[in-house]
RNA sequence: GCGUCCAUAGCUCAGCUGGAUAGAGUACCGGACUUCGAAUCCGUAGGUCGCAGGUUCGAAUCCUGCUGGGCGCGCCA
């Protein structure tokens, strides 16, 4: 039982006795909707105590105002809850914990969970396949992927938490036009004059990673579009695309064979961004594979009246029942759209794991697509198809817009992180961090600039921030990326968890501790250490109503709820808030309360709250793929 | 035009599904490093919750209308 439900118990209790003591009848409330009726929550300032409840809806039952019932009520709380401080403000019941008796429970229960302090079993049993990432092999991966990437990555190790049975998946779009729109450029721009002679570009002979090269050449064929698009063969380019989808389709050796180099190229190139983002996949799918279960699943459709041919000879489905219109799922000239691979990979992976749920992370510009998906797979009858969920997420904007590729305003993402590493290595360099034991001795050379370890961190710190940037946000809002702004290191960073991190990591050397909390050690303490620790034993402490400890202690305790309902709301930016919210009142205690200075025992239960926020902090940003530093 | 999502401090965003004086960060201004890491902490200021109605003890939150935006409405993916 949590908190909230034994608050509303022992309301329960006090209001039957209040109303037998008063001797009125409950007419048609059922006596356990009484309790219920009231649900407890935060008040909106600490000093008003841990919960609160108000008294509105009894005035009716009572007929008497909420203020007066309040104060009645107080008086049978208190021999309910023996140990809490219980006090009417107003219509308001507030509530405050016995709180050497939370500190004790808080750390003892992150000393012998550990990392598993914030996991749950709500998800026990539970098959999860969530799909994100969904690169296209004919350009880079963009600032759109980043959210995305992280977004997948961090929900599912939030399911996960939740103790879920996960698979991670990615589709990678290697089939369709504009795959061929690159092959096509690249076969009529890629002839290089080099001074031993032609050759065709590589990766290699440019010096730059494959997804940037193909990238390029998908750029060329627009602009050869525009340029009105003279070749040999006098058509223009988007109709000789069609052309080459149809060549490829059918198998032909030469565009099967360029298709498969720079489809490696690409593919390479990504698997380098994802190493560098620390994301990754349980599988592959290529939709070059699963399209052809999606044509056979078309043809079975076809026989099973759910699709219809047109006389062209397209095959579509006709959804205007459910306002849906219509949807063609195969093209006249018999090759697949993006939907029929979609199709016939939803069933394959059924197949390879049997899953009760399927979450693909994909941008609201395709709330349509995934709709008729759906409705289609429906109409199919797989039982499955009623656990398929479109976490669809809102697109990063610029200030000056949306991202084209066309026009060159795709905000790259190696390009980025880049970009936010030499920042950080600057961040560091002004810092004077570069030396102070960062470096490994074996290096000998000297503390510089460029070590190992000070790249590392670097890295590290630019991954954070952006990770921390882009998690932030509740994933179903639209965000604008300033650049300027956005890849801050002060303020609600990234940078801020690990800075916190590292302090205390930097704390408990100094003090010669051990790092990790111990169960045992924390048994030792009496309810009084307890006592001082929760209330707030600095000299300071006019007001221990609300000591930075207690304030640090009761957020500690938040953090498995945020864990659970970024699971319910596959939204890991409740993960992201409580953690910066453990930050901060970390740094308060921090600021405001000695630690390594104190005498026994409060040294020591200090250094325990220390660990405490350590564990919370490194957990959380596990969830949140914010790396963690021990130093920075 | 149709569908769909959105509008909260100068800016970027929260607001726990109807409750107390609407909160953070950032920017601005003012304080705090002889003391555990200043990528930090503290304080001041900043709001007619797009507009107008409605529902009720009570609305940023629910309903209707209006205004202004995003996205979608391809035999592109």
């Amino acid at each position: 039982m949590n908190e909230q439900q034994f608050i509303q118990n022992a309301l329960q209790k006090s209001i039957e006795q209040e109303l037998i003591a008063r001797r009125l009848e409950l007419g048609e409330t059922r006596p356990g909707q009484l309790g219920e009726q009231l649900c407890p929550e935060k008040p909106p300032k600490a000093e008003l105590g841990d919960w609160a409840c108000p008294c509105f809806p009894l005035a009716k039952i009572f007929r008497e105002a909420p203020p007066k019932l309040a104060v009645a009520l107080a008086e049978r709380l208190r021999t309910e809850l023996p140990g809490w401080e219980i006090e009417p403000i107003g219509a308001y019941l507030n509530f405050r914990l016995p709180r050497d008796v939370v500190a004790r429970s808080v750390m003892e229960q992150i000393a012998l969970e550990q990392a598993d302090f914030g996991r749950n079993e709500e998800l026990k049993g539970r098959k999860v396949m969530i799909e994100f990432s969904s690169p296209n092999t004919n350009k880079p991966l963009h600032l759109g992927h980043l959210r995305n990437n992280v977004l997948g990555e961090s929900i599912s190790r939030i399911v996960a938490a939740g103790g879920a049975e996960l698979n991670k998946v990615n589709i990678i779009n290697d089939r369709g036009v504009h795959i061929c729109k690159s092959m096509l450029a690249y076969q009529h721009f890629g002839r290089k004059e080099g001074p031993e002679g032609p050759f065709w570009e590589t990766p290699e002979s440019r010096g730059c990673k494959g997804d940037r090269l193909v990238g390029d050449y998908y750029v060329r064929f627009n602009d050869w579009v525009k340029e009105g698009g003279k070749s040999e063969e006098a058509e223009n380019p988007e109709q000789l695309a069609l052309k080459m989808l149809k060549e490829w389709e059918d198998g032909r050796p030469e565009v099967r064979e360029l298709w498969q180099k720079m489809r490696k190229w690409v593919l390479d190139g990504i698997a380098q961004t994802y190493i560098r983002c620390g994301i990754s996949f349980d599988r592959l799918y290529f939709e070059s594979e699963t399209y052809k279960l999606g044509q056979e699943l078309v043809a079975e459709g076809l026989e099973r009246g759910i699709f219809q041919r047109r006389e062209d000879g397209a095959i579509f489905i006709d959804l205007s029942d459910c306002k849906l219109d219509q949807k063609v799922v195969q093209r006249s000239d018999g090759t697949s759209v993006y939907i029929t691979q979609d199709l016939g990979t939803a069933v394959a992976r059924h197949r390879d794991f049997p899953f009760d749920c399927q979450i693909y992370v994909v941008g609201n510009e395709q709330d349509y697509h995934f709709k008729v998906l759906f409705r289609i797979l429906h109409l199919f009858g797989y039982p499955w198809s009623e656990q398929l969920q479109h976490l669809s997420y809102g697109m990063v904007v610029l200030p000056e817009g949306k991202m084209k590729s066309r026009e060159g305003t795709v905000v790259d993402a190696d390009d980025l992180l880049d970009r936010l590493e030499e920042l950080a290595l600057d961040g560091l360099r002004e810092r004077g961090r570069l030396q102070e034991g960062q470096d490994s001795k074996e290096n000998g050379a000297e503390n510089s600039e460029n070590s190992e370890v000070g790249l590392n961190t670097a890295r590290s710190i630019a991954l954070g921030a952006l990770h921390f940037y882009l998690l932030q946000f509740n994933p179903r809002r639209e965000i604008s990326f300033d650049p300027k702004e956005s890849l801050a290191f002060t303020g609600n960073t990234g940078s801020y968890l690990q800075y916190v991190g590292a302090r205390i990591y930097s704390i408990l050397r100094k003090a010669g501790a051990e790092v990790e909390a111990n169960a045992d050690r924390l048994a030792k303490y009496d309810p009084e250490t307890w006592s001082l620790l929760a209330g707030g034993a600095s000299d300071h402490a006019e007001s221990s109503a609300n000591s930075p400890e207690w304030e640090l202690l009761k957020q500690l305790r938040e953090y498995p709820k945020a864990v659970s309902l970024a699971a319910a709301e596959l939204n890991p930016s409740h993960v992201v808030k409580a953690l910066a919210e453990v930050a901060r009142r970390f740094s308060r205690f921090y600021h405001d309360v000695p630690i390594l200075s104190s005498e026994e025992p409060l040294l020591s239960v200090r250094l325990d709250l220390c660990r405490a926020t350590l564990q919370v902090l490194r957990n959380g940003m596990e969830l949140c793929v914010i790396p963690f530093l021990e130093s920075m």
